[in-house]
DNA sequence: TCCAACAGGATTGAATACAATATAAGCAAA
DNA sequence: TTTGCTTATATTGTATTCAATCCTGTTGGA
């Protein structure tokens, strides 16, 4: 043995590490929706070879946040208001079954980390911040069971929709709708309560009455 | 224009191609999960290099067929019964509202094809037809609405669930349970006299108790 | 002025060649 | 005989190179 720190290898990882940036880059907003990218771009910047880079480029179509199309290019995915609003009711659907899944397993410590987290979005008055404290919410009502598909494919559904929820927020937090707020403390009780049904209602709810939302502000899917 | 046939160009599709003759070679079962895929192999049989074999690779994983270890190799996914049986609850709360979908737009002519494919199953006695007819049955019932997700996902579920289906229904069907065939001709009407809620109920129990039968014959998933 | 055909350049797709890694067989020592 | 190490081979990962395709700016004509 050559040394003692436990090294994952360097090689055969290429592709994903490259993928993983180029994720949170999307995510963060610094690469938006419909934002060209070019396969040498990537690779010079991350000193490697084209191969690595379109590698990553097909997990990141797997997730849906890259669109490829053959011998012209990569894009940042777009998506329009009625793909959006397909997405949300997929998420009504399977929140609730993940969330069945993980509240007989969730700590004391989480939920009191998920009473923090509600307080902290009702006072918060940065958008930014609200995203990530929201996202961290809703995330972690999900961190205590290891599901093979399904949490997955929830994350998937709030990677692929965090652009147009940013863009969402900025508008409609204006408004000072205070229900928001609410549901997630009705959330936070029902799960201490171990209410899995009512916790199953609460979230479709909460999700749905987003999606009705998002449906009156057809203006952030232009462009 | 050189030619008056609309060619798609050979060019930039070879990863696709493999993928998709990879991909039936899983499903009619000709590839057992567990099974080595080796790259070279791959490349050869399609007379291509192994570039466009890794990026099929890719794409099958990113479709739960294949499962791939870094400097390491490839095989077809195997599926534990735990796993398995998350796959059916994810699609008895998605197959639901997929079929809310297509409900209001589904021809007569497909309403007549679900009715002969019902009858079809249920004097058929070849596991392979019937998983043929069962297959094009639900997924008939999918193929009026234009999703972007929804239906991506669905068939994606199917496919991974595909050989443990083939395996169970080889050991099912000699029991002679009859409300298979019933709950089909149930849908049937359902789908037919437009009851959206009624149609989804069908769906969800029908999923349901096969995932129930499922638990029932673990020995479908040793080895 | 507008449109179509035509280079030219830029970009992606695939093949070859080489480096890194993992598996397996053989060998030595306990 | 078994265990651990070593070496050989097979397989995967990446870089380099060349070919096919697409986009763009330009030029010629109507």
């Amino acid at each position: 043995m050559d040394d003692m720190t436990l090294e994952m290898p360097a090689h055969g990882a290429a592709g994903a590490r490259i993928a993983s940036e180029l994720r949170d880059a999307i995510l963060t907003g610094e690469q938006q929706p419909g934002a060209r990218i070019l396969q040498n771009d990537l690779a010079d910047r991350h000193g490697a070879s084209r191969l690595p880079v379109r590698e990553a480029l097909r997990m990141l179509e797997a997730e849906g946040l890259v669109t490829l199309v053959a011998n012209t290019g990569a894009w940042v995915s777009r998506l329009s208001l009625v793909e959006c609003e397909e997405m949300y009711q997929m998420r009504e659907r399977l929140e609730p079954l993940l969330l069945r899944y993980n509240v007989p397993l969730l700590s004391d410590e989480v939920l009191d980390r998920l009473t923090v987290l509600a307080d902290a979005m009702e006072s918060s008055d940065d958008v930014e911040q609200f995203l990530r404290l929201d996202r961290e919410f809703h995330l972690s009502c999900y961190s205590a069971a290891q599901t093979s598909v399904l949490g997955d494919t929830v994350l998937r559904l709030w990677n692929r929709t965090q652009h147009y929820r940013r863009a969402f927020t900025r508008v409609f937090r204006s408004e000072g709708d205070r229900s928001v707020h609410h549901e997630h403390q009705l959330l936070v009780s029902a799960i201490g309560g171990h209410d899995i049904d009512g916790a199953e209602r609460i979230l479709a709810d909460h999700i749905r009455r987003t999606r009705l939302e998002l449906a009156r502000h057809p203006d952030v899917f232009d462009n």
